[in-house]
DNA sequence: GATGAATGAGGATTCATTCAT
DNA sequence: TATGAATGAATCCTCATTCAT
């Protein structure tokens, strides 16, 4: 389990108490100004100030804006982790898919509305296949997730066609996240039915037959 | 007759042949600067270096680098009209659905992988809800074209539910080609294949009875 | 006596009609550009688009911005000769201070408030000492015709005095002028009538006893 | 007790001494420009390169060049009243207009020659009634100083009129100070007391019976 | 650790002027 | 003549990052 910030090597192994506050301070100035203007707008002076620190102090943890987005995007995950368990959801083979998706897609809905700086870590590249390595590690870290829960689904796949379908998956669930966080209210509800329809819909004949609803 | 007009109203120009070659060249150069960079990080200097002119003939033709990005994708859209027609796509109701989706979704990867600035401009805001003009047209363009699709598959569907419809739809689609775009070969096939897929299995609990299969 | 056009030699004696409305419209443009931006934000390219005509056709008649005010500032002045007579006032030994500097300031204010882009062209360098050319023609002219009306009020004084006496009125006509265009109604009526206390008070011990009252 | 303001409010900002010895720098060279190029046509840049600074500095510490320029207007005018006493004059019901206002002309000389830049700051707008802020500011603190010294020389007038003879005063001494800087020696003298004699005349009928001379 | 100063290349945009057509 | 295209240096300003204190 390799410790969080993975850009600089040889820091201190333990963190002073001040300098974990100072940390939280910014991820958490650092999430307020990544939803504001999104991440590519995002100037590290302006997570300073927002965090009412100097820059230099910003630059003392994070070697640049790229790992400050690493770390939240790792902790984001972590947090979501200690939430919902190890598997993205529980997998029991008796529920059916209808209900086993609409939990999952319920709970990470609720993780992102509550954490809408999600959105702007998991939002995509501007260039197909170039990723930035804040995103890439998150999407990686979320790829492995639903792979996994697709794993028991489909238990005789191919793994690579498990991993097709989990980026599918995720396109999906983030082109949908868009739709749900631009509107609000019924419509707002509306469409996160749909992203399940779609889920459920596109996963039907992939799972086998346990998906029998009756 | 030439009028000379004593207020700053901005007419329109009469442009001269060279000019429209400039500014065929300067969009030529804006698509292969968004396709490199992105759109964002694009620079209006960067545009003009690419076409080989000085930033301020650049300027001489469009007054932002919105301006460009609008007007390169208001030309994709006509072209992609005239190549397909005013419709996505025919839609003879004795064609099963398969058929007019997949038919409809290699159209527009064809076209999208001819022209990859599409990519670009079509990519979502950094904010959720919070569109720059250009996507924001180009967005309500696709989304009016798909709109017409689906509202002769769904003949009895509400004009929301027609709406939402088609805003899921393009957000798969685009989701779907931000994966094929990354991919080659085979694997970008399989995508594709997935793409069709689930815009298939998702629609086809929505368009009546007629996408009949046999 | 050096005709108009000052700074490039060698031009065609007589021009054509049709290039004599073009400088009336592009002067007529300049005039209105001046007004609204004030000389220096003035841009050529502003003024041909205000006159509707190609940059070029400007400079076809205007070697530079500088030519453009030069020559508005002369058909000023030349208007103004032709309106009020080769002196500024007529100085008749009879007419109290008080009403021919009234009476010359209710002209210079009327000439002013008619063709409000004297204000532009009158107004003073930025740095003391080096003025454009612009201003630097239009003030020695105006200064000569101050001079010549003081000289008939001060017959015996140095000319050095008059030439200094002559800037100052200048000056505080300016300054004025400045004050009077940004009121309107009772209030610019007020400092008009200030204007001429101001001169005829700092006058009257200069121009020996022709002036006394009654 | 280093506060941290999660907002971008702008705080007290605490300077370093490094800081403050910059913005000093920074006003110095600014003056300078100012004084040479005048204030529409100094750059940013220009200053910071006179400074010996990089453009990023100058914003550092200010947002733009208004900024600069009200600073340096502000700092003039601490100082103007840190050697002259609040008011603009002192003034004793007993001393003679003449010298009072002799007085009064002679600071202000003394103080706009030995701070050249002040010209440069009061320099009238290119339109009128549209003033910068940066002059606006100054004008306003100087219009009301003056105000201060004329109500005192004037017990009985409305305020209105005070107001209208404060900006004629002033306008009578920027259009007279222009004069003073553009000339030298004995013919600057001379210009100061031209000055001296117009606003004495000016302003003897509106003070009373104070002004007794003998 | 913390601060705020410093950097300087790079961003979008403008403009007086020239030139080919 | 007239046009509009072309220029390119100059404008203001930003930002990730480093450094002295």
């Amino acid at each position: 389990m390799p410790d969080h910030p993975q850009t600089q090597k040889e820091q201190p192994r333990r963190r002073q108490a001040r300098g974990e506050r100072r940390i939280a301070q910014l991820l958490e100035a650092a999430a307020r100004v990544f939803c504001t203007t999104g991440y590519t707008a995002a100037s590290t002076n302006a997570i300073a100030r927002e965090a009412g620190v100097s820059p230099g102090t910003l630059y003392q943890f994070f070697p640049n804006k790229e790992a400050i987005a690493i770390e939240l995007g790792d902790r984001l995950v972590h947090e979501m982790r200690d939430t919902y368990g190890e598997a993205l959801a529980p997998v029991d083979p008796a529920t059916p898919l209808e209900e086993a998706i609409g939990a999952a897609i319920d709970r990470f809905m609720a993780f992102n509305t509550e954490h809408p700086v999600f959105f702007a870590l998991m939002h995509g590249p501007d260039i197909p296949g170039r990723m930035a390595e804040t995103h890439d590690q998150l999407h990686t870290t979320l790829i492995g997730r639903i792979e996994d829960l697709l794993g028991s689904l489909m238990p005789g796949a191919a793994p690579a066609d498990v991993t097709r379908t989990a980026h599918i998956c995720l396109g999906v669930y983030k082109a949908g996240l868009e739709l749900v966080l631009a509107h609000e209210g019924a419509e707002r509800a509306a469409y996160v039915q749909e992203i399940k329809n779609v889920l459920v819909r596109y996963l039907h004949p992939l799972v086998g037959d346990r998906l029998g609803r009756g």
